[in-house]
DNA sequence: TCAATCACG
DNA sequence: ACGTACGTGATTGAT
């Protein structure tokens, strides 16, 4: 039997993984993709060949033999993005926590290592293989050395072999040949001239008739076309030459032993922590059998039994600490997780609703432990208070919360993650335990899995609270989670108990308004096109817009032409159809998203409850879902009226205030410019004033165009200015868009100042920082790529302004809550639409009401610039509004 | 499950 | 030169 080698050629798969897979990092940011690709490849290879030595060979920068011969030689080739080079380290750290030799050597290149160490393997009587993506290694390719090139076609990667049989079945040329291909043709990847008018097919050919350089050479006066014939007569020397730039060296004088190579374990505990530390999570299962995974799993216990229950939640409650996980789903509550430490020793059990522990059960014992002064410790506390009436000062621990502010660029804040990056721990996730299960199935059909998940949640929100709170403290959000999240945890909580009353009958009226005309448009736009097609497909409306109408405006999308309004737009004044197709899109959206759509929410006492989310946004606002009250219809009066159906209960009615430009005033305080600021003291039209200073035309002058400017030029200040994006908004050139914003710049000074320095401090620090510390991370600023350092920079401008605002009106609603508890009012807090409050009011506290929320308002922050408020009353929103 | 579209601040 | 405004969520059709 002989033995085998491995050999990859580490900067080639490497390179192979990072194009070929899409953008990972783990959550300190270090980009993985790569080095997951390689060892996806590198483990498959194991498995499959069982090779009995590896090693992974790389370049090094230093210039090699090669350089010396030629000058040029990779002279322009493309440097590294980075987000490639800084994985190449961690891969070499990698392989040898795994054990794995690296083969490198200063003046020679992977390459030559490569094939001096498959020779002599070859030589030693070993079977081997040599990964790469690189053909030119096929002149390694003998009986015993097989090249292997993994090969990407449509999506699926297989492997093509070749054996010196198979380069020849492949290119009709030896593998030594391969050299003298390269040589003609040249390889403009490795900077290897070829000769001029030679490619491919004259090089085969040529090799096919005369077998090498030097024998074609002998012959040149023979070579038939002409082109190549003077080619080689003219400059042979540099076919020479390239010769010896493509031959890999296989007498490179490089160290080897092959006893260091011999694959013992892969699995190393090194290699786990690695692995861990990269969050490769697939890999991780490798290891199971070495006994690394987390053994918490020890102190899980699942509790059915009704005495023992008790016994449990009466030892808990004396606890100074416990971890309390509730686990609901669509209002019905499936489990009880319950963890605390009895005699330092750690203890967490799972309760499912089964007979005597029933829903009621657990909830009463849930609801005692909050209540108990204990500091419970949950994963997420909103998703408890659906069930249960806590005071708001009742003192909890959030851990999703916690997570978010630490890093609020996350999708989701699962206990698994929470576990990795805060305790170090690998925890199985959720669909590890139960697949793709809703909890409700999983309840039915994997019990134990569930129990077990449970106990995760439990234990990972008590263990992870210590941790969260010191990075808070460490990043200086400490006040923010405990004064500004928590409180509002409650409010929102609240909000959504408390709901928004819909008129039913009449948003069904209004559904079937629109449908008269949906079905008249749709009629008129069949009519129009000469044919009956889907209108909601945006594939099928191009093809008949575009190519069965010809109309101008060809593609945009990816996948095929836009009909985005923006487009529809500027042919509807020529086209009669495109203009019903943009009423037909604007009545289907209200239709569907709204008519229909909301109709579906509203409950029993004919109100819709959504769901408030405070760990969602990038930049602290809070965001609305099932439904989203926070994007009802107002810019247009059909979609407004839709506005109509939300009514206050009887007795009540709405009020409601929302902030006049927050952002921008925000914006004129944190940076300080003081021609804003007064423009801010001066003016109630903050966008006239605007154009007054920018244009330098008296106030009373500046016409409505120049206005809409000016407020295009605000706006687009707060996103973080470009001057693509204005001219798009405003229609212009560029250039034009590039001298108002720097007219606003030197009218407005210190603005840009302010902007450059937040892109400063972002590069510095890696985020940015609202006025009340909380932060967002930037991590595409260190992108490699324009567009997203573009972005970045976008976001390092618009987050703090946008951030600002977010906490500001937090801030309200905290003392506007406050105060109508104080004040024992009956009116109530019912939706929050970013910069707008609404309230439900009792109709003898209008007065009271009005005055505290002005004040709140106006007083959560203490701005260089006032914060103004608009208010209005009605008795549907359509008229408060 | 993704891309396109469009509703809001 | 690169190709965009910032932040969300729901619906639809296509894969």
């Amino acid at each position: 039997m002989r033995e085998k080698i491995l050999l990859i050629d580490g900067h080639s798969i490497l390179n192979r993984a990072f194009y070929g897979l899409p953008d990972l990092t783990n959550s300190e940011g270090l980009h993985t993709n790569a080095i997951y690709g390689f060892l996806n490849i590198l483990f498959k290879m194991v498995e499959e060949e069982k090779p009995d030595y590896l090693s992974v060979a790389f370049d090094l920068s230093a210039p090699t033999f090669r350089h010396k011969m030629y000058d040029a030689y990779k002279g322009t080739r493309k440097p590294m993005p980075q987000e490639l080079r800084q994985q190449v380290p961690v891969m070499k750290d990698v392989l040898k926590a795994m054990g794995v030799p690296i083969l490198s050597m200063e003046g020679y290149e992977a390459d030559d290592l490569l094939g001096t160490i498959a020779k002599r393997s070859e030589a030693k009587g070993m079977d081997v293989t040599v990964l790469s993506g690189d053909r030119d290694l096929l002149q390694l390719a003998t009986d015993h050395i097989c090249i292997r090139i993994p090969k990407t076609k449509g999506g699926k990667t297989t492997i093509e072999d070749y054996f010196a049989k198979d380069v020849q079945e492949a290119y009709q040329l030896s593998p030594l040949q391969i050299i003298e291909l390269k040589a003609l043709m040249g390889d403009t990847a490795d900077n290897i001239p070829g000769l001029p008018g030679v490619g491919e097919k004259t090089a085969t050919k040529l090799l096919l008739e005369y077998g090498s350089v030097e024998n074609a050479h002998a012959h040149a006066e023979e070579i038939k076309p002409n082109k190549a014939k003077n080619a080689f007569l003219e400059h042979y020397d540099l076919a020479v030459l390239s010769k010896d730039l493509a031959t890999i060296r296989i007498d490179s004088p490089v160290e080897y032993d092959w006893e260091t190579a011999r694959i013992n374990d892969l699995y190393t505990q090194e290699a786990y922590e690695f692995f861990k530390e990269l969050e490769f999570k697939n890999f991780l299962s490798r290891f199971e059998e070495t006994g690394n995974t987390s053994k918490v799993e020890e102190y899980f216990a699942t509790v059915t039994d009704f005495a023992k229950a008790e016994e449990l939640f009466a030892l808990a409650q004396k606890k100074e600490r416990v971890g309390l996980e509730l686990l609901e789903e669509k209002g019905m509550v499936l489990g009880l997780g319950l963890a605390y430490e009895e005699e330092g020793n750690l203890q967490v059990y799972g309760m499912l609703p089964q007979g005597f522990l029933t829903e009621a059960y657990l909830l009463d014992k849930a609801n005692m432990l909050c209540q108990q002064g204990n500091a419970v410790a949950s994963l997420n506390v909103k998703a408890m208070l659906r069930h249960m009436d806590l005071d708001h000062h009742t003192a909890m621990f959030d851990a999703q919360i916690a997570a978010y502010l630490l890093n609020p660029l996350k999708s989701e804040y699962t206990y698994d993650d929470i576990a990795r990056e805060y305790l170090g721990e690998m925890l199985p996730a959720r669909e590890d335990l139960l697949g793709k299960l809703s909890y409700a199935k999983a309840a039915v059909e994997k019990e134990e899995e569930l129990a077990k998940s449970v106990c995760y949640m439990a234990y990972t929100a008590l263990k992870a609270r210590r941790p969260l709170l010191d990075a808070l403290e460490v990043a200086g959000m400490k006040k923010l989670y405990i004064d500004m999240e928590m409180p509002l945890l409650f409010i929102l909580s609240d909000m959504e108990k408390e709901g928004i009353r819909v008129n039913a009958e009449e948003l069904k009226e209004y559904g079937e308004r629109l449908q008269v005309r949906i079905a008249e448009l749709e009629k008129s736009i069949w009519q129009q096109a000469g044919e009956e097609f889907n209108i909601n497909s945006p594939k099928q409306l191009g093809v008949i817009l575009f190519e069965k109408l010809h109309m101008p405006g060809g593609k945009k999308t990816k996948t095929g032409y836009s009909t985005a309004a923006d487009v529809l737009e500027k042919l509807a004044a020529d086209y009669a159809i495109v203009s019903d197709i943009l009423e037909y899109r604007q009545l289907t959206k209200l239709k569907s998203t709204y008519a229909d759509g909301l109709a579906g929410y509203i409950d029993e006492g004919g109100r819709i409850h959504s769901t408030f989310n405070q760990t969602i946004t990038a930049t602290g606002r809070i965001s609305s879902t099932e439904p989203n009250l926070q994007n009802i219809p107002v810019r247009t009066e059909l979609g407004r009226l839709l506005r109509k159906v939300f009514i206050p209960k009887d007795g009540y009615v709405f009020l409601d205030a929302d902030y006049s430009q927050i952002e921008l005033r925000v914006l004129a305080h944190m940076s300080g410019d003081e021609k804003l600021i007064q423009a801010y003291r001066e003016a109630q039209d903050i966008h006239r004033m605007t154009a007054s200073q920018v244009f330098h035309i008296p106030f009373e002058e500046v016409t409505p165009l120049q206005r809409r400017n000016a407020k295009a030029v605000n706006f687009g200040i707060v996103y973080g200015i470009s001057s693509f994006g204005l001219s798009q908004d405003l229609s212009i050139t560029r250039k034009e868009a590039e001298q108002y914003i720097k007219n606003y710049f030197e009218t407005y000074p210190k603005i840009k100042g302010f902007l450059d320095n937040l892109v400063q401090q972002a590069k510095a620090k890696g985020y940015v920082s609202t006025m009340f510390g909380r932060r967002r991370p930037v991590p595409e600023l260190k992108s490699s790529n324009f567009m997203q350092r573009s972005f970045g920079e976008r976001v390092a401008m618009n987050s703090p302004i946008q951030g600002t605002a977010a906490d500001i009106i937090k801030i309200a609603m905290i003392q506007v809550s406050r105060r109508l508890k104080e004040e024992n009012l009956k009116s109530k807090l019912i939706l929050q639409i970013h910069d707008e409050l609404l309230i439900e009011t009792a109709e003898d506290e209008v007065e009271q009401v009005s005055a505290i929320l002005e004040e709140e308002m106006k007083g959560a922050a203490d701005l260089s610039v006032s914060l103004e408020t608009d208010m209005h009353t009605g008795k549907s929103w359509y008229e408060a509004k």
